[in-house]
DNA sequence: CCTTTTGGTCTGATGGTCTGACCATAGCTC
DNA sequence: GAGCTATGGTCAGACCATCAGACCAAAAGG
């Protein structure tokens, strides 16, 4: 029989750990280009930690190039560091996360349609319901519908396997830059007009019971999505 | 725009890791009850700690009652503390563990179908082809056989996602106490039995290029396993 | 019975983190 | 332009977690 072997334990101190949260905030576009950080007294509050904790986060990220001092204030860079990331190469990652999608958000749908509380479908279908064309309200809005989709399917492994998958998707940096890239703004906004509508027929055929023509509408929109990303953006 | 709020920074000390860690390897049967506890300072090495943190994370074993002292010896105790877990508790979490692994594996297999380098395929019909009675060493064959397929299907994100419901399966205590009680001995060695025979099945399709069958394959083998599971186990 | 191995105990040192205080400068408002 | 507020910078003292190393007693093994 095989030996039991531990592998040794990692170490991640306080301020390291501060330093890549706010690294990835950073590189996902969450705390965009320009944008002031928020105080150290306030970053203090929200990490738990101590203000000598955060210092030492904040002048990591400045020392790498994340962060600059503007006077008395911290602002997030506007050139961040940069990583080599050919086309081919953000292509292959947008067609990977759709792959994954497309086998877990059919299932989720089937589920949920089988599944869902009055209360859940109520919240899908507000999500649904919410109209922006600004990039940052719309990425919010589309984590949330998956994401009620997802709790509604009645099964919490395969809830949490897909918000691993949708982290992924929403916590990368590649994906975001390019979202956020000037070059792609007026495909962006036809990509969250129609993005929209599928939402919108997602939960309506949702609420109705129509669970195959609910399954359809899922397929559809993740199809016509990845389409847009792979063929149309830059 | 939603006003970005950091989460409060998790504090987990060494020895809490190790004692975690210690406690998982004891519920999910890697480690027997009644075997030895590895030597403190082979621990040390191992997790690549100070014997002062293992000494200190053993010591929480024993208080909680994982552990027990024997002469100069650590052993893993006979009777560990119980968890409050009915039998409805357990087949549901069959049941939501099948669900998962019945939306991800035919896609996976479907993918490794045409996707498998020469050399993955015969990795996996390798694999395949050991035979054993011991429970233990089946739940290794199994995992390697199930996580070599996920490698093949060539997409990292869906073998990622798919490696997280796996060691839900495996690191279940409830799981593998289910597996290893004393009264679903018979069954659990007929359930080796008809798995083996459908890992070959699964290879052997997978090797003649038959996606068809390997995918239909693989749903079976799914069905009946948990079928045994919620059916016949106690 | 002797040797080896293991757990038990202790000391001193280092790095990480905290709390609290105070100061200088930039930003904002009137 | 002045005054106030807010922010980053610096410092001191304290505590905690962890480490390395040494030594001892008792159990296990040959």
């Amino acid at each position: 029989m095989t030996k039991l072997v531990f592998d040794p334990v990692a170490r991640l101190t306080v301020s390291a750990e501060i330093r890549q949260r706010l690294a990835d905030a950073i590189q996902t576009g969450q705390l965009a280009p320009g944008t002031p950080l928020a105080p150290e007294r306030v970053l203090c509050q929200e990490f738990g930690v101590a203000r000598t904790s955060v210092r030492e986060a904040i002048q990591g990220l400045i020392i790498a190039g994340y962060v600059e001092r503007r006077g008395n204030r911290c602002v997030v860079a506007e050139q961040l560091p940069q990583v080599n990331f050919t086309g081919d190469d953000r292509k292959a990652l947008v067609a990977q996360l759709f792959e994954v999608r497309q086998v877990i958000e059919p299932a989720i749908v089937e589920l949920a349609a089988r599944r869902a509380t009055d209360e859940e479908r109520a919240t899908i279908t507000d999500i649904a319901a919410r109209t922006t064309d600004k990039l940052e309200e719309f990425r919010e809005t589309d984590r949330q519908f998956h994401s009620a989709l997802a709790r509604a399917c009645g099964n919490p492994l395969l809830n949490e396997v897909h918000a691993k998958a949708l982290s992924k998707l929403f916590g990368s940096g590649e994906f975001a830059s390019l979202l956020y890239a000037e070059v792609n703004r007026v495909e962006v906004i036809d990509i969250i007009r129609t993005s929209t509508e599928a939402h919108r027929a997602i939960a309506d055929a949702l609420v109705k019971g129509h669970t195959r023509k609910a399954v359809a509408a899922v397929i559809a929109h993740l199809d016509d999505v990845e389409r847009r990303m792979v063929e149309r953006l830059l």
